[in-house]
RNA sequence: GCGCCAGUAGCUCAGUUGGAUAGAGCAACUGCCUUCUAAGCAGUAGGCCAGGGGUUCGAGUCCCUUCUGGCGUGCCA
């Protein structure tokens, strides 16, 4: 499992270390200073391969210019035996390294070897991660919003397995609590509007609306006549909701799993209070000393609880004032526990009773507000919620119909469902299209749903994909098999489209490092294609068949390659890769 | 008011955690298929990186400040 691109780079440190010792040695240089910089690479080709900047960072340590830092360095680099063809001193100071053609033929080895692994390490060391991201209310049909969340979590879920962790998908389902209660009393009040009329039966202020609504009451009213007309209230509202859910959770599922979204575990928010988790995690928090009783309710004291924490960040008094901080309601004056409550308790699961290292939420950007707050009592619990804990926050989509926007009210139930979106797209294209960095706004324009599929940028990459797998078995029809690396001559492969197209195939396990280290799995979706762009580049400069057999091989084995990457970066996004179009 | 996120080509966005002359894709224009998939390739054009200060060898990137947009600031979830 081998980073290509950190290899190289920490081989240059290396390289630059014993450069330096000889330049000291040899009085050239200052010694006794530890020689650090970073390796990068290039923007500009022609400045190398990779590019040091040691003798820039170091100029200060060793009091002596950065360009004859270089220059010293240059004259004691040996690279015989490493990667690298060529090293030169260029610019203000920057060590420029070229590769040696011996290492394009190892890239190819190399990921031959790894076969279906290719790209993943062990960078996270078998960490436990808990990615939580939808759970979308079961009032209702999940929305278009959900749709980017659904995409980011279940791919940063894979990326993180590829970079070593042990991943587990969560969708937390709201199946108590408040907003339950409403969608029970909406569903009463269709129930009952079918049995004496609309007009007789009025419907509750803040219900939701949506003609769901009326078709779930429907339903059971068909099912179950007038059954419940002389229960309680609360018999009513208990019959209605489970009836609800049993009908709105499957039906989540099969959409998810349309958008080959597959979850681990459906966590329901009502096994919290079944055991008196949350009245215990409550309970716990008081004992800790962080709860009060005011106007009848009980308070988490978050306020202070954050102001400490801003304390030891390094905030003054004055700037911890300015925030006003607010103290939450756990337990409201008529007994019934907040979301909030029910939320900490469920942290609290999540983090001591199941070890998880790592929780990461997918959370809407209207949620941050709830971020400090829950990471606070997770603190207060002794829990560590500010490392444990990780929030990523989404900005919401836009929907926009002929460039007005179109809101996304589950209340007013004008939603556009997640069905009706993957009805009209292909789920390859909305997979690709919703995996964009996670703090950017969009704009979904209903309009060009359409145009959308062929602007999308994951046709590009599918079609590189198709037009190897085509040449490939046109190929092997002329008796040409994928040659093995160990077989092939590789340093045929000698074109700067050849070249670049190699280096970009050398970068994915870096790549998904970077895409699990800053959650962000839309870098992926750059990297292929671009990794499809220079396939394109080497296919229109390079021909394969007709050519001597042993460029043939090489060029067939690169192109094949190539093929096995994008599929392997493609299934990480959830995205087919076809072999024909 | 306070807080969080953003502001880069006409549009959608990158920019490798401070590196060299700021890049792609759409849209526009010009070329390239009797030879492996033209859903492709090559090229042209498009910029005061929202404005102003600062930090240093070096700033789109870090700090301060102003402006603009989104979101939050519930005994809602």
């Amino acid at each position: 499992m081998a980073n290509l691109i950190e290899n190289a780079k920490r081989e240059i440190d290396g390289l630059l270390a014993g450069a330096y010792a000889k330049a000291a040695a040899a009085g050239e240089l200052p010694a006794g200073a530890a020689l650090a910089g970073t390796v990068e690479i290039p923007k500009d080709p022609q400045n190398g391969d990779y590019a040091a900047n040691h003798a820039m960072v170091g100029a200060k340590a060793l009091r002596c210019a950065p360009r004859k830092i270089a220059d010293a360095l240059v004259r004691h680099l040996d690279l015989a035996g490493s990667s690298f063809a060529s090293v030169e001193a260029a610019g203000p100071g920057f060590l420029n390294f070229r590769l040696d053609q011996s290492w394009y033929g190892a890239v190819l080895r190399e990921i031959e070897a790894e076969g279906g692994h290719y790209g993943c390490s062990e960078y996270l060391g078998g960490k436990r991660y808990m990615v939580e991201f939808v759970s979308a209310n079961p009032t209702g049909p999940m929305h278009m919003g959900n749709a980017r969340g659904g995409v980011l979590g279940d791919t940063l879920a894979s990326v993180l397995d590829c970079a070593g962790a042990e991943v587990w998908r969560e969708f937390y389902v709201n199946d108590a609590g408040n907003q339950i209660e409403k969608f029970a009393a909406s569903l009463e009040a269709r129930y009952l509007q079918c049995i004496y009329g609309e007009d007789r039966i009025s419907f509750p202020e803040d219900g939701y609306q949506g003609d769901d609504i009326r078709q779930l009451a429907r339903a059971y009213y068909e099912k179950y006549g007038d059954a419940l007309v002389d229960k309680t209230p609360k018999e009513r509202h208990d019959a209605l909701a489970k009836f609800g859910l049993s009908r709105n959770i499957p039906k989540m599922q099969e959409d998810l799993k349309r958008y080959r979204i597959l979850y681990d575990q459906w966590f329901y928010e009502s096994e919290l209070y079944k055991n008196d988790y949350v009245e215990k995690t409550i309970a716990e928090l008081t004992r800790r000393g962080y709860t009060y009783e005011k106007d009848g309710a009980l308070w988490l004291k978050t306020a202070e609880i954050l102001a400490e924490h801003y304390r030891k960040a390094g905030k003054t008094e004055a700037e911890i004032q300015k925030l006003d901080l607010k103290d939450d309601v756990l337990r409201r004056a008529n007994g019934i526990y907040t979301y909030f409550a029910s939320d900490i308790a469920y942290h609290r699961n999540k983090l001591e009773k199941r070890h998880f290292d790592k929780v990461v939420n997918i959370w809407g950007a209207d949620h941050h507000g709830h971020v400090a707050r829950l990471k606070a009592a997770l603190d207060a619990l002794g829990l560590n919620g500010s490392q444990r804990l990780d929030v990523v926050l989404m900005q919401l989509v836009r929907l926009v119909r002929d460039g007005e926007q179109v809101r996304m009210s589950k209340r007013t139930g004008k939603a556009i469902s997640l069905s009706d979106l993957l009805d009209e797209i292909p789920v390859d294209a909305a997979r690709s299209f919703f995996n964009a960095k996670p703090d950017t706004q969009m704009d979904f324009d209903l309009g060009l749903a359409v145009r959308q599929d062929s602007e999308n940028p994951v046709y590009y990459v599918q079609y590189a994909h198709a037009r190897i797998c085509s040449l490939v078995a046109m190929l092997a029809q002329e008796g040409y098999a994928v040659p093995k690396a160990a077989d092939v001559d590789t340093s045929l492969l000698s074109t700067e489209q050849e070249r670049e197209l190699i280096r970009q195939l050398a970068g994915l396990t870096d790549e998904i490092r970077m895409a699990a280290a800053q959650y962000d799995p839309s870098r992926l979706n750059r990297y292929v294609t671009e990794l499809a762009a220079r396939f394109h580049r080497f296919y229109n400069v390079c021909r394969i068949k007709g050519e001597e057999k042993p460029l043939l091989e090489a060029r067939l084995l690169l192109a094949d390659t190539t093929r096995r990457v994008i599929a392997i970066v493609l299934g990480i996004l959830g995205v087919t890769a076809p072999e024909k179009m």
